[in-house]
DNA sequence: CGTGCTGCCTCACCCCGCGTGAGGGTCAAG
DNA sequence: CTTGACCCTCACGCGGGGTGAGGCAGCACG
Protein backbone atom coordinates (compact mmCIF):
# COMPACT_ATOMS: atom_id res chain seq x y z
CA UNK A 1 0.00 0.00 0.00
CA UNK A 2 1.57 3.38 -1.04
CA UNK A 3 -0.69 5.69 -1.00
CA UNK A 4 -3.35 6.47 2.29
CA UNK A 5 -7.28 7.77 2.13
CA UNK A 6 -8.22 10.83 4.67
CA UNK A 7 -8.95 8.94 7.29
CA UNK A 8 -6.30 7.02 7.25
CA UNK A 9 -4.24 9.75 7.18
CA UNK A 10 -6.21 11.60 9.98
CA UNK A 11 -6.21 8.20 12.44
CA UNK A 12 -1.71 8.19 11.70
CA UNK A 13 -1.13 11.71 12.67
CA UNK A 14 -3.66 12.40 14.76
CA UNK A 15 -6.05 15.42 13.09
CA UNK A 16 -9.27 15.57 11.25
CA UNK A 17 -10.34 14.72 7.95
CA UNK A 18 -11.90 18.07 7.78
CA UNK A 19 -8.23 19.50 8.55
CA UNK A 20 -7.14 17.70 5.90
CA UNK A 21 -9.68 19.48 3.35
CA UNK A 22 -9.01 22.26 4.62
CA UNK A 23 -5.49 22.29 4.22
CA UNK A 24 -6.02 20.90 0.55
CA UNK A 25 -8.12 23.64 0.08
CA UNK A 26 -6.17 26.74 1.02
CA UNK A 27 -3.11 24.92 -0.88
CA UNK A 28 -0.82 23.70 2.13
CA UNK A 29 -1.08 20.04 1.22
CA UNK A 30 -2.67 18.93 -1.47
CA UNK A 31 -2.61 15.25 -1.78
CA UNK A 32 -0.25 14.11 -4.86
CA UNK A 33 -2.97 11.61 -6.49
CA UNK A 34 -6.65 11.20 -6.30
CA UNK A 35 -8.37 7.76 -7.07
CA UNK A 36 -10.79 7.50 -9.59
CA UNK A 37 -13.59 8.14 -7.66
CA UNK A 38 -11.99 11.53 -6.06
CA UNK A 39 -10.56 9.79 -2.79
CA UNK A 40 -7.88 11.93 -2.35
CA UNK A 41 -4.45 9.72 -1.62
CA UNK A 42 -1.66 10.85 0.41
CA UNK A 43 1.43 9.08 -0.78
CA UNK A 44 4.64 8.92 1.51
CA UNK A 45 6.17 12.09 0.63
CA UNK A 46 2.76 13.80 1.43
CA UNK A 47 2.64 12.34 4.92
CA UNK A 48 6.46 13.99 5.47
CA UNK A 49 4.85 17.46 4.73
CA UNK A 50 2.00 16.67 6.99
CA UNK A 51 4.16 15.76 10.18
CA UNK A 52 5.69 19.32 9.42
CA UNK A 53 2.99 20.59 9.43
CA UNK A 54 1.66 19.51 12.16
CA UNK A 55 4.54 20.40 14.28
CA UNK A 56 5.07 24.03 13.48
CA UNK A 57 1.04 24.39 14.23
CA UNK A 58 1.89 23.55 17.45
CA UNK A 59 3.81 26.32 17.76
CA UNK A 60 0.76 28.64 16.70
CA UNK A 61 2.54 29.73 13.40
CA UNK A 62 -0.15 30.53 10.88
CA UNK A 63 -0.40 28.50 8.28
CA UNK A 64 0.06 30.96 5.59
CA UNK A 65 3.64 31.33 7.35
CA UNK A 66 3.82 27.22 7.64
CA UNK A 67 3.60 27.36 3.79
CA UNK A 68 6.17 29.78 3.09
CA UNK A 69 8.80 28.03 5.25
CA UNK A 70 7.90 24.36 3.53
CA UNK A 71 8.17 25.41 0.11
CA UNK A 72 11.73 27.69 0.82
CA UNK A 73 12.81 24.09 0.69
CA UNK A 74 15.83 23.97 2.65
CA UNK A 75 16.28 20.62 4.15
CA UNK A 76 14.58 19.49 7.50
CA UNK A 77 17.04 20.70 9.59
CA UNK A 78 16.79 24.67 9.11
CA UNK A 79 12.84 24.24 9.51
CA UNK A 80 13.63 22.09 13.08
CA UNK A 81 16.72 24.76 14.16
CA UNK A 82 14.31 27.71 13.72
CA UNK A 83 10.94 25.58 15.21
CA UNK A 84 13.46 25.44 18.31
CA UNK A 85 13.79 29.20 18.48
CA UNK A 86 10.60 29.84 18.10
CA UNK A 87 9.57 27.48 21.01
CA UNK A 88 12.41 28.83 23.46
CA UNK A 89 11.27 32.14 22.63
CA UNK A 90 7.43 31.32 23.95
CA UNK A 91 8.84 29.44 27.07
CA UNK A 92 10.69 32.44 27.44
CA UNK A 93 7.80 34.77 27.40
CA UNK A 94 6.03 32.24 29.65
CA UNK A 95 8.73 32.23 32.20
CA UNK A 96 8.53 35.83 32.48
CA UNK A 97 4.75 35.62 33.06
CA UNK A 98 5.17 33.27 36.16
CA UNK A 99 8.22 36.14 37.07
CA UNK A 100 4.95 38.78 36.91
CA UNK A 101 2.55 36.49 39.11
CA UNK A 102 5.19 35.59 41.49
CA UNK A 103 5.51 39.23 41.73
CA UNK A 104 1.84 40.03 42.42
CA UNK A 105 1.24 37.08 44.89
CA UNK A 106 4.24 38.08 47.13
CA UNK A 107 2.72 41.68 46.64
CA UNK A 108 -0.77 40.49 47.42
CA UNK A 109 0.97 38.43 50.34
CA UNK A 110 2.13 40.96 52.18
CA UNK A 111 -0.72 42.57 51.98
CA UNK A 112 -0.27 45.61 50.14
CA UNK A 113 -3.30 45.48 47.63
CA UNK A 114 -2.27 46.93 44.62
CA UNK A 115 -2.75 50.11 43.25
CA UNK A 116 -3.86 51.02 39.46
CA UNK A 117 -0.04 52.00 39.12
CA UNK A 118 1.28 48.90 40.47
CA UNK A 119 -0.70 47.03 38.19
CA UNK A 120 0.63 48.47 35.07
CA UNK A 121 4.53 48.10 36.51
CA UNK A 122 3.51 44.39 36.93
CA UNK A 123 1.38 43.32 34.09
CA UNK A 124 2.11 46.18 31.59
CA UNK A 125 2.93 45.31 28.02
CA UNK A 126 5.90 44.40 29.57
CA UNK A 127 8.28 45.99 26.88
CA UNK A 128 8.62 49.49 28.31
CA UNK A 129 9.60 49.90 32.05
CA UNK A 130 10.31 45.92 32.58
CA UNK A 131 12.58 46.33 29.70
CA UNK A 132 14.64 49.48 30.28
CA UNK A 133 14.99 48.08 33.92
CA UNK A 134 16.35 45.06 32.85
CA UNK A 135 18.68 46.73 30.12
CA UNK A 136 20.52 48.93 32.80
CA UNK A 137 20.66 45.81 34.59
CA UNK A 138 22.77 44.34 32.20
CA UNK A 139 24.81 46.34 30.45
CA UNK A 140 24.04 49.40 32.95
CA UNK A 141 28.01 49.73 33.90
CA UNK A 142 28.91 48.71 30.07
CA UNK A 143 30.51 51.91 28.21
CA UNK A 144 28.32 50.87 24.95
CA UNK A 145 24.77 51.67 27.26
CA UNK A 146 26.64 55.15 28.82
CA UNK A 147 26.98 55.97 24.70
CA UNK A 148 24.13 55.15 24.17
CA UNK A 149 21.98 56.94 26.89
CA UNK A 150 24.36 59.87 26.36
CA UNK A 151 23.56 60.16 22.59
CA UNK A 152 19.98 59.21 22.49
CA UNK A 153 18.97 61.52 24.89
CA UNK A 154 19.33 64.28 22.93
CA UNK A 155 17.31 62.91 20.03
CA UNK A 156 14.32 64.53 19.14
CA UNK A 157 10.61 62.93 17.79
CA UNK A 158 12.14 63.69 14.24
CA UNK A 159 15.60 61.78 14.65
CA UNK A 160 13.58 58.62 15.95
CA UNK A 161 12.00 58.56 12.88
CA UNK A 162 14.58 58.39 10.84
CA UNK A 163 16.16 55.94 13.36
CA UNK A 164 13.03 53.82 12.62
CA UNK A 165 13.16 54.31 9.12
CA UNK A 166 17.03 53.39 8.62
CA UNK A 167 16.31 50.29 10.69
CA UNK A 168 13.65 49.06 8.61
CA UNK A 169 14.92 49.30 5.43
CA UNK A 170 17.66 47.66 6.99
CA UNK A 171 15.57 44.83 7.86
CA UNK A 172 13.41 45.08 4.63
CA UNK A 173 17.05 44.44 3.14
CA UNK A 174 17.16 40.81 5.42
CA UNK A 175 13.73 40.25 4.65
CA UNK A 176 14.27 40.43 0.79
CA UNK A 177 17.49 37.86 0.62
CA UNK A 178 15.30 35.79 2.94
CA UNK A 179 12.42 35.44 0.75
CA UNK A 180 14.75 34.99 -2.66
CA UNK A 181 16.05 32.25 -1.24
CA UNK A 182 19.84 33.84 -0.75
CA UNK A 183 21.83 31.56 1.81
CA UNK A 184 22.69 33.71 5.20
CA UNK A 185 26.49 33.39 4.03
CA UNK A 186 25.48 35.28 0.61
CA UNK A 187 26.55 38.78 -0.40
CA UNK A 188 22.80 39.92 -0.17
CA UNK A 189 22.87 38.52 3.71
CA UNK A 190 25.97 39.89 4.63
CA UNK A 191 25.97 43.05 2.96
CA UNK A 192 22.57 43.96 5.11
CA UNK A 193 24.24 42.66 8.25
CA UNK A 194 26.69 45.28 7.48
CA UNK A 195 24.28 48.04 7.22
CA UNK A 196 22.55 46.91 10.55
CA UNK A 197 26.27 47.30 12.87
CA UNK A 198 26.71 50.60 10.98
CA UNK A 199 23.39 51.80 11.92
CA UNK A 200 23.67 50.93 15.53
CA UNK A 201 27.23 52.08 15.74
CA UNK A 202 25.68 55.44 14.05
CA UNK A 203 22.69 55.72 16.19
CA UNK A 204 23.50 54.55 19.74
CA UNK A 205 27.44 52.86 19.97
CA UNK A 206 30.20 52.03 19.08
CA UNK A 207 30.13 48.13 17.51
CA UNK A 208 32.85 46.23 15.78
CA UNK A 209 32.15 42.72 14.46
CA UNK A 210 32.79 41.30 17.69
CA UNK A 211 30.13 43.07 19.71
CA UNK A 212 27.92 42.14 16.68
CA UNK A 213 28.02 38.48 17.69
CA UNK A 214 26.93 39.13 20.93
CA UNK A 215 23.92 41.27 19.41
CA UNK A 216 23.25 38.57 17.30
CA UNK A 217 23.43 35.83 19.51
CA UNK A 218 20.64 37.53 21.82
CA UNK A 219 18.12 37.59 19.03
CA UNK A 220 17.55 33.97 19.26
CA UNK A 221 17.64 34.12 22.98
CA UNK A 222 15.80 36.64 24.18
CA UNK A 223 12.00 36.66 23.47
CA UNK A 224 11.79 40.09 23.15
CA UNK A 225 14.09 40.45 20.40
CA UNK A 226 12.94 36.75 18.93
CA UNK A 227 9.41 37.67 18.95
CA UNK A 228 9.85 41.18 17.24
CA UNK A 229 12.08 39.78 14.50
CA UNK A 230 9.74 36.96 14.07
CA UNK A 231 7.11 39.59 13.81
CA UNK A 232 8.22 40.76 10.90
CA UNK A 233 8.54 37.22 8.88
CA UNK A 234 8.94 34.13 10.18
CA UNK A 235 12.71 32.68 10.56
CA UNK A 236 13.99 36.14 10.67
CA UNK A 237 15.33 36.07 14.00
CA UNK A 238 17.47 32.90 13.13
CA UNK A 239 18.09 34.13 9.62
CA UNK A 240 19.47 37.43 11.10
CA UNK A 241 22.22 35.95 13.68
CA UNK A 242 23.63 33.88 10.84
CA UNK A 243 23.74 36.67 8.65
CA UNK A 244 25.92 38.74 11.43
CA UNK A 245 27.60 36.28 12.65
CA UNK A 246 28.55 35.29 8.50
CA UNK A 247 29.34 38.92 7.76
CA UNK A 248 32.06 38.86 11.03
CA UNK A 249 33.80 35.87 9.33
CA UNK A 250 34.32 37.65 6.18
CA UNK A 251 35.69 40.93 8.60
CA UNK A 252 37.92 38.58 10.47
CA UNK A 253 39.85 37.23 7.53
CA UNK B 1 -9.58 60.42 39.90
CA UNK B 2 -11.35 57.23 40.58
CA UNK B 3 -12.27 56.31 37.22
CA UNK B 4 -10.92 55.61 34.05
CA UNK B 5 -12.24 55.65 29.91
CA UNK B 6 -11.34 53.23 27.49
CA UNK B 7 -8.54 54.49 25.80
CA UNK B 8 -6.57 55.47 29.76
CA UNK B 9 -7.70 51.56 30.65
CA UNK B 10 -6.15 50.28 27.43
CA UNK B 11 -2.74 51.88 27.51
CA UNK B 12 -2.50 50.95 31.22
CA UNK B 13 -3.40 47.65 30.93
CA UNK B 14 -1.77 46.94 26.63
CA UNK B 15 -5.38 45.74 25.44
CA UNK B 16 -6.58 47.39 22.67
CA UNK B 17 -10.09 49.92 22.78
CA UNK B 18 -11.53 47.37 21.02
CA UNK B 19 -11.03 44.74 22.83
CA UNK B 20 -12.57 46.38 25.64
CA UNK B 21 -15.74 47.05 23.65
CA UNK B 22 -15.71 43.26 23.05
CA UNK B 23 -15.63 42.52 27.10
CA UNK B 24 -18.01 44.69 27.57
CA UNK B 25 -20.29 42.89 24.80
CA UNK B 26 -19.88 39.20 26.07
CA UNK B 27 -20.35 40.82 29.70
CA UNK B 28 -16.38 39.04 30.81
CA UNK B 29 -15.78 42.93 31.73
CA UNK B 30 -18.89 45.28 31.94
CA UNK B 31 -17.49 48.92 33.20
CA UNK B 32 -19.22 49.69 36.51
CA UNK B 33 -20.04 52.76 35.50
CA UNK B 34 -21.27 55.43 32.04
CA UNK B 35 -20.67 58.64 31.96
CA UNK B 36 -23.62 60.70 30.78
CA UNK B 37 -22.45 60.97 27.53
CA UNK B 38 -22.52 57.18 27.43
CA UNK B 39 -19.03 56.96 28.32
CA UNK B 40 -17.52 53.36 29.59
CA UNK B 41 -15.77 54.32 33.14
CA UNK B 42 -13.89 51.30 34.55
CA UNK B 43 -13.22 51.33 38.21
CA UNK B 44 -9.91 50.28 40.60
CA UNK B 45 -12.17 46.84 41.03
CA UNK B 46 -13.24 46.65 37.37
CA UNK B 47 -9.04 47.30 36.61
CA UNK B 48 -8.40 44.50 39.06
CA UNK B 49 -11.17 42.00 37.40
CA UNK B 50 -9.14 43.08 33.87
CA UNK B 51 -6.00 42.06 34.86
CA UNK B 52 -6.98 38.47 35.98
CA UNK B 53 -8.42 38.51 32.20
CA UNK B 54 -5.09 39.86 30.96
CA UNK B 55 -3.27 36.66 32.68
CA UNK B 56 -5.76 34.14 32.38
CA UNK B 57 -5.65 35.34 28.65
CA UNK B 58 -2.30 34.47 28.07
CA UNK B 59 -2.95 31.02 29.11
CA UNK B 60 -5.07 30.91 26.18
CA UNK B 61 -8.52 29.70 27.93
CA UNK B 62 -11.23 30.92 26.16
CA UNK B 63 -13.02 33.60 27.62
CA UNK B 64 -16.22 32.39 28.43
CA UNK B 65 -14.20 29.73 30.95
CA UNK B 66 -12.58 33.17 32.16
CA UNK B 67 -15.66 34.80 33.00
CA UNK B 68 -16.44 30.94 34.79
CA UNK B 69 -13.66 31.49 36.89
CA UNK B 70 -13.84 34.70 37.76
CA UNK B 71 -17.77 34.89 38.57
CA UNK B 72 -16.67 31.73 41.22
CA UNK B 73 -15.90 34.84 43.19
CA UNK B 74 -12.56 33.66 45.46
CA UNK B 75 -9.62 35.63 45.72
CA UNK B 76 -7.28 37.34 43.85
CA UNK B 77 -4.44 34.80 45.63
CA UNK B 78 -6.54 32.05 44.51
CA UNK B 79 -6.63 33.12 41.07
CA UNK B 80 -3.00 33.81 40.66
CA UNK B 81 -2.15 30.53 42.40
CA UNK B 82 -4.34 28.72 40.18
CA UNK B 83 -2.54 31.07 37.34
CA UNK B 84 0.70 30.44 38.43
CA UNK B 85 -0.21 26.26 38.56
CA UNK B 86 -1.55 26.69 34.33
CA UNK B 87 1.46 28.59 33.64
CA UNK B 88 3.91 26.02 34.53
CA UNK B 89 1.65 23.34 33.18
CA UNK B 90 2.05 25.22 29.91
CA UNK B 91 5.46 25.78 29.90
CA UNK B 92 5.99 21.36 30.60
CA UNK B 93 4.19 21.13 27.42
CA UNK B 94 6.49 23.69 25.42
CA UNK B 95 9.70 21.71 27.12
CA UNK B 96 8.27 18.64 26.08
CA UNK B 97 7.93 19.98 22.55
CA UNK B 98 11.74 21.51 22.60
CA UNK B 99 12.56 17.66 23.62
CA UNK B 100 11.13 16.27 20.47
CA UNK B 101 12.24 18.91 18.31
CA UNK B 102 16.11 17.97 19.89
CA UNK B 103 15.61 14.41 18.92
CA UNK B 104 14.35 14.76 15.68
CA UNK B 105 17.62 17.20 15.16
CA UNK B 106 19.47 14.63 16.28
CA UNK B 107 18.15 12.16 14.21
CA UNK B 108 18.18 14.04 11.05
CA UNK B 109 22.28 14.68 12.28
CA UNK B 110 22.69 11.42 12.18
CA UNK B 111 21.51 10.98 8.68
CA UNK B 112 18.65 8.54 9.61
CA UNK B 113 15.91 10.16 7.02
CA UNK B 114 13.37 8.82 9.35
CA UNK B 115 10.42 7.47 7.84
CA UNK B 116 7.25 8.04 8.87
CA UNK B 117 6.47 5.52 11.63
CA UNK B 118 9.66 6.97 13.40
CA UNK B 119 8.29 10.80 13.08
CA UNK B 120 5.32 9.11 14.77
CA UNK B 121 6.68 8.13 17.23
CA UNK B 122 8.72 10.91 17.89
CA UNK B 123 5.68 13.75 17.70
CA UNK B 124 2.79 11.39 17.73
CA UNK B 125 -0.15 12.22 20.42
CA UNK B 126 2.45 12.29 22.44
CA UNK B 127 0.21 10.63 24.82
CA UNK B 128 0.18 6.86 24.33
CA UNK B 129 3.68 4.72 23.80
CA UNK B 130 5.64 7.71 24.89
CA UNK B 131 3.79 7.42 27.70
CA UNK B 132 3.75 4.29 28.14
CA UNK B 133 7.91 4.30 28.11
CA UNK B 134 8.25 6.83 30.23
CA UNK B 135 5.62 5.97 33.01
CA UNK B 136 7.73 2.81 33.06
CA UNK B 137 10.65 3.95 33.56
CA UNK B 138 9.16 6.25 36.35
CA UNK B 139 7.69 3.46 38.12
CA UNK B 140 8.66 0.62 36.50
CA UNK B 141 10.39 -0.89 39.69
CA UNK B 142 7.48 -0.07 42.06
CA UNK B 143 4.97 -2.38 43.28
CA UNK B 144 2.20 -0.54 42.46
CA UNK B 145 3.23 -0.79 39.00
CA UNK B 146 3.38 -4.38 39.07
CA UNK B 147 0.69 -4.48 40.72
CA UNK B 148 -0.95 -2.18 38.30
CA UNK B 149 0.23 -4.33 35.13
CA UNK B 150 -0.61 -7.32 36.59
CA UNK B 151 -4.24 -6.79 36.81
CA UNK B 152 -4.93 -4.87 33.89
CA UNK B 153 -3.62 -7.39 31.46
CA UNK B 154 -6.49 -9.31 31.78
CA UNK B 155 -8.77 -6.70 31.38
CA UNK B 156 -11.68 -6.86 28.32
CA UNK B 157 -12.89 -4.60 26.66
CA UNK B 158 -15.69 -3.95 28.89
CA UNK B 159 -13.79 -4.55 31.67
CA UNK B 160 -12.10 -1.02 30.40
CA UNK B 161 -15.26 0.75 29.64
CA UNK B 162 -16.53 0.66 33.39
CA UNK B 163 -13.42 1.35 34.45
CA UNK B 164 -13.56 4.61 32.20
CA UNK B 165 -17.45 5.27 33.54
CA UNK B 166 -16.14 4.81 37.41
CA UNK B 167 -13.78 7.25 36.64
CA UNK B 168 -16.31 9.25 35.08
CA UNK B 169 -19.00 9.57 37.63
CA UNK B 170 -15.64 10.14 40.12
CA UNK B 171 -14.72 13.32 38.07
CA UNK B 172 -18.61 14.33 37.27
CA UNK B 173 -18.50 14.25 41.31
CA UNK B 174 -15.49 16.82 41.18
CA UNK B 175 -17.19 18.74 38.81
CA UNK B 176 -20.56 19.38 40.58
CA UNK B 177 -18.86 20.20 43.76
CA UNK B 178 -16.71 22.53 41.65
CA UNK B 179 -19.61 24.57 40.49
CA UNK B 180 -20.92 24.48 43.33
CA UNK B 181 -18.54 26.83 44.95
CA UNK B 182 -17.83 24.01 47.19
CA UNK B 183 -14.44 24.50 48.84
CA UNK B 184 -11.95 21.95 48.41
CA UNK B 185 -12.03 20.85 52.18
CA UNK B 186 -16.14 20.21 51.72
CA UNK B 187 -17.71 17.04 52.24
CA UNK B 188 -18.31 16.58 48.66
CA UNK B 189 -15.16 17.59 47.37
CA UNK B 190 -13.76 15.01 50.00
CA UNK B 191 -15.77 12.18 49.74
CA UNK B 192 -15.52 12.52 45.52
CA UNK B 193 -11.58 12.43 46.19
CA UNK B 194 -12.29 9.33 48.49
CA UNK B 195 -14.14 7.97 45.42
CA UNK B 196 -11.26 8.28 43.04
CA UNK B 197 -9.14 6.46 46.03
CA UNK B 198 -10.98 3.58 46.09
CA UNK B 199 -10.91 3.38 42.25
CA UNK B 200 -7.83 3.51 41.80
CA UNK B 201 -7.27 0.88 44.94
CA UNK B 202 -9.58 -1.57 43.30
CA UNK B 203 -9.15 -1.32 39.92
CA UNK B 204 -5.35 -0.83 39.80
CA UNK B 205 -3.20 -0.82 42.59
CA UNK B 206 -3.38 -0.75 46.25
CA UNK B 207 -3.51 3.22 47.17
CA UNK B 208 -3.23 4.50 50.67
CA UNK B 209 -3.55 7.95 51.89
CA UNK B 210 -0.40 8.83 52.01
CA UNK B 211 0.43 7.98 48.62
CA UNK B 212 -2.55 9.46 47.22
CA UNK B 213 -1.14 12.80 47.91
CA UNK B 214 1.63 11.81 46.10
CA UNK B 215 -0.58 11.36 42.97
CA UNK B 216 -2.35 14.64 43.42
CA UNK B 217 0.88 16.48 43.71
CA UNK B 218 1.30 14.79 39.94
CA UNK B 219 -2.19 16.13 38.80
CA UNK B 220 -0.53 19.44 38.61
CA UNK B 221 3.43 18.90 38.22
CA UNK B 222 2.76 16.87 35.23
CA UNK B 223 1.54 18.10 31.76
CA UNK B 224 -0.17 15.29 30.24
CA UNK B 225 -2.02 15.41 33.80
CA UNK B 226 -2.91 18.78 34.27
CA UNK B 227 -4.48 19.49 31.06
CA UNK B 228 -6.93 16.12 31.08
CA UNK B 229 -8.35 17.97 34.20
CA UNK B 230 -7.86 20.98 32.86
CA UNK B 231 -9.94 19.95 29.09
CA UNK B 232 -12.71 19.18 31.55
CA UNK B 233 -13.04 21.86 33.84
CA UNK B 234 -10.99 24.89 33.99
CA UNK B 235 -9.61 25.05 37.25
CA UNK B 236 -10.36 21.38 38.34
CA UNK B 237 -6.54 19.90 38.46
CA UNK B 238 -6.34 22.14 41.15
CA UNK B 239 -8.82 21.56 42.81
CA UNK B 240 -9.11 17.23 42.70
CA UNK B 241 -5.23 17.91 43.90
CA UNK B 242 -6.72 19.96 47.32
CA UNK B 243 -9.03 17.75 47.48
CA UNK B 244 -7.11 14.69 47.72
CA UNK B 245 -5.06 16.59 50.38
CA UNK B 246 -8.07 17.74 52.01
CA UNK B 247 -9.41 13.73 52.05
CA UNK B 248 -5.71 12.48 53.61
CA UNK B 249 -5.93 15.12 55.94
CA UNK B 250 -8.97 13.97 57.63
CA UNK B 251 -8.27 10.32 57.58
CA UNK B 252 -4.62 11.19 59.12
CA UNK B 253 -6.63 12.38 62.26
C1' DC C 1 -29.28 -8.87 -6.52
C1' DG C 2 -30.56 -5.68 -3.05
C1' DT C 3 -29.52 -3.73 1.47
C1' DG C 4 -26.73 -1.75 4.95
C1' DC C 5 -22.75 0.10 6.64
C1' DT C 6 -18.76 2.77 6.62
C1' DG C 7 -16.00 6.07 4.37
C1' DC C 8 -15.45 9.48 1.05
C1' DC C 9 -16.99 13.70 -1.62
C1' DT C 10 -18.61 18.91 -1.95
C1' DC C 11 -21.11 22.91 -0.26
C1' DA C 12 -22.17 25.89 3.08
C1' DC C 13 -23.03 27.98 7.43
C1' DC C 14 -21.16 28.78 12.39
C1' DC C 15 -17.75 30.01 16.17
C1' DC C 16 -14.10 32.97 18.66
C1' DG C 17 -11.48 36.94 19.52
C1' DC C 18 -10.92 40.41 18.07
C1' DG C 19 -9.20 44.18 13.71
C1' DT C 20 -10.86 47.66 10.98
C1' DG C 21 -13.58 50.87 9.09
C1' DA C 22 -17.93 54.05 8.70
C1' DG C 23 -20.67 57.54 10.50
C1' DG C 24 -21.43 60.44 14.19
C1' DG C 25 -21.40 62.58 19.18
C1' DT C 26 -18.26 64.83 23.23
C1' DC C 27 -14.97 67.56 25.50
C1' DA C 28 -11.01 70.50 26.59
C1' DA C 29 -7.62 73.72 24.59
C1' DG C 30 -6.61 77.57 21.82
C1' DC D 1 -16.24 78.57 18.09
C1' DT D 2 -13.41 75.63 15.90
C1' DT D 3 -10.16 71.91 15.97
C1' DG D 4 -8.41 67.63 17.41
C1' DA D 5 -8.39 63.89 20.24
C1' DC D 6 -11.33 60.89 22.17
C1' DC D 7 -15.62 58.35 22.66
C1' DC D 8 -19.92 55.88 20.88
C1' DT D 9 -22.52 52.05 17.99
C1' DC D 10 -22.98 49.05 14.04
C1' DA D 11 -21.34 45.84 11.07
C1' DC D 12 -18.23 43.14 8.13
C1' DG D 13 -13.85 40.26 7.76
C1' DC D 14 -10.43 36.72 8.99
C1' DG D 15 -8.07 32.36 10.50
C1' DG D 16 -8.58 27.64 11.52
C1' DG D 17 -11.24 24.84 11.41
C1' DG D 18 -16.34 22.22 13.55
C1' DT D 19 -20.51 20.52 12.12
C1' DG D 20 -24.00 19.26 9.45
C1' DA D 21 -26.59 18.13 4.81
C1' DG D 22 -27.04 15.60 0.81
C1' DG D 23 -25.03 12.34 -2.13
C1' DC D 24 -21.60 8.70 -4.34
C1' DA D 25 -18.23 4.44 -3.54
C1' DG D 26 -17.08 0.01 -2.07
C1' DC D 27 -17.58 -4.01 0.46
C1' DA D 28 -20.15 -7.62 3.32
C1' DC D 29 -24.09 -10.30 4.18
C1' DG D 30 -28.20 -12.51 3.16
Amino acid sequence: MATWTVGQVADLLGVTVRTLHHYDQIGLLVPSERSTAGYRLYTDADLARLQQVVVYRRLELPLEQIRELLDRGEGTTGHLRRQRVAVMSRLGELTELVAAIDRALEREMSDQPATTEELKELFGDGFKDEYQAEAQERWGETDAWKQSAARTKRYTKADWEAVKAEMDSVNAAFVAALRAGEPATSEAATAAAESHRQHIADRFYDLDHEFHRGLADMYITDPRFTRSYEGIEAGLAQYVHDAIHANSDRHAE
